[in-house]
DNA sequence: TCTGGGGTCCTAGGACCC
DNA sequence: TCTGGGGTCCTAGGACCC
């Protein structure tokens, strides 16, 4: 480790100052192309063959868009979050070609077009999910398909016993000395030096491939942000390792756009600024960081240099539910409002599964050719109402009634998972004036029902009634509302 | 390239309170 | 009636992620 650049959260062996946070053994697992994976899993005759899943693609043109391509779909051009009209430019469908039309596309050159399946792709999802539940405590699900896991103390970054570098196959930790060297190996290599963390990570990439027959790619680091990098950098089907100590090199030489956080906007504004490459980033003056583009700025040159030291935390409950969906253009009314009739009975039905009451309400519009509106209410208290969603979401969608729009949503947020008392707020009408209020407000606290209105000089302030959880009344839905929190905790957040 | 669906976090301005 | 400062909540929009 001669080269100049110095690096972030190097320890030396001994000196326990604190943070040694460069010891810990994070390990992100990121699923190749996984829709596509699991399609291939239970349609074997797909192997090798470019595969498209997409959601809305059927009927026809379609307003849809490409969730995933395989790799081989990849190598036509084909890539996520892409129109399927266009997708279907790069690579027509294995149905168009039809040997008898000279017209038709050529059947090499072709694809399979799959709808999502989201519910199949869970239970794959829930088969990963039982071996990182094995392979380590502390785990953080992000998504259906990601995950990191902190493995430190499963494993660590000792050199593996055994000068060989032969290839073992996963898990035979034999473990050697304790010599702690972390080995300078180029990043993305095979390591001349394997550590127990290679090891560690190989055996849950295999074990994942085993149980649940879908391939991964893994990434091990210190820390979160640097995993999260390593794995993408070999993708498909790749295991980088890199050791403490080595992570500012690994990170340098690449584009910033691949720092996590960093999108097409961040990109444009950085390259601006001269700044090309996570190096670049690592080493930029953080004040004027800060000046362009708010305190994210500093921390992603944090990450760029291999700063990090967020813990490895579990995926809390969710902060909101949305529902959305996207219409051939329309200015047409009773269209828009039953469009958003459906959303919000959706978005409520969710809410209800979920055991969680909601405080905000709102909508979407998207108006082409990308402009998108929002608007929410707030209510005086959390909810369970599908009613109420479906109402205060049809006010909301009175300011668009003369607008074209290409997407519409609706979204309930202030979600409140704690005890689902109380769940309908009675009497509550969305444009109620300061009027309105003599009845109906039955068991809420008065004075604030109807103050979203504007006018009302509420005596009863909102927090008084937040915090002060209503005064126990005997409504006695509480068993229920117990075990539906219950369900909705275990079944947020991670794959199921 | 005319862009799906489900999320998260951050920022900025205004209302309101003390 | 020319005016300070701090704090919180609300809404709207934007960037980003998978």
């Amino acid at each position: 480790m001669t080269g100049g650049t110095p690096v972030a959260g190097e320890t030396l062996p001994g000196a326990g100052g604190g943070d040694d946070d460069a010891d810990r053994v994070v390990c992100h697992v990121d699923m190749d192309c996984f829709y596509a994976s699991c399609e291939r899993l239970r349609r074997p005759d797909l192997a090798g063959e470019p595969v498209v899943v997409g959601m809305g693609y059927e009927p026809g043109e379609s307003i849809g868009a490409v969730a995933t391509a395989s790799y081989e779909a990849r190598e036509f051009g084909v890539e996520s979050a892409m129109p399927i009209s266009e997708a279907l430019e790069l690579l027509p469908r294995r149905a168009d070609a039809d040997p008898d039309d000279p017209d038709a596309p050529d059947p090499e050159e072709t694809g399979r077009y799959l709808p999502v399946d989201l519910d199949f792709y869970e239970d794959v999802a829930s088969e990963v999910k039982e071996v990182l539940r094995d392979c380590a405590d502390t785990r953080r699900e992000v998504s259906i398909d990601e995950a990191y896991l902190d493995a430190t103390d499963r494993t660590s970054w000792a050199v593996a016993g055994g000068g060989g570098g032969s290839p073992s196959d996963g898990g035979d930790g034999d473990d050697g000395d304790d010599s702690t060297d972390p080995p300078p190996s180029g990043a993305a290599g095979p390591a001349e030096a394997r550590t127990l963390a290679e090891g560690y990570a190989r055996h849950v990439k295999d074990r994942i491939e085993r149980e649940a027959g879908v391939p991964a790619s893994v990434g091990v680091a210190p820390n979160m942000s640097a995993a999260k990098v390593a794995s993408d950098a070999d993708k498909p089907d790749g295991l980088v390792v890199v050791p403490p100590g080595s992570v500012a090199e690994f990170l340098a030489p690449l584009p910033t756009a691949d720092v996590h956080g960093v999108g097409p906007v961040t990109e444009g504004t950085l390259a601006e600024l001269g700044i090309e490459t996570a190096g670049d980033l690592a080493a930029a003056d953080r004040d004027r960081l800060a000046a362009e583009l708010g305190e994210r700025g500093p921390e992603l040159s944090r990450r760029a240099a291999g700063d990090d030291d967020r813990e490895v935390t579990p995926t809390g409950l969710p902060k909101s539910l949305s529902r959305e969906s996207a219409l051939p253009t329309t200015a047409d009314e009773p269209t828009k409002r039953e469009t958003v009739s459906a959303l919000a009975a959706d978005v409520a039905r969710r809410a209800r599964e979920r055991g969680c009451l909601y405080r905000t309400i709102g909508i979407k519009a998207v108006e082409p050719p990308f402009d998108v509106n929002t608007r929410a209410r707030s209510l005086p208290g959390p909810v369970d109402d599908p009613d109420l969603v479906e109402e205060v979401a049809l006010d909301l969608l009175g300011e668009f009634d003369e607008t074209r729009v290409r997407k519409l949503g609706v979204r309930v947020s202030k979600l409140d998972f704690a005890e689902t008392d109380q769940a309908t707020l009675g009497g509550f009408e969305p444009g109620d004036g300061p009027g309105d209020r003599s009845d109906g407000a039955a068991d809420r606290p008065r004075g604030s029902v109807g103050r979203t209105a504007g006018t009302d000089g509420d005596g009863g302030k909102l927090t008084d009634w937040v915090d002060g959880e209503p005064t126990a009344d005997g409504d006695a839905t509480g068993n229920e509302a117990e075990r539906r929190t219950g369900d909705g905790q275990a079944s947020l957040g991670d794959w199921s």
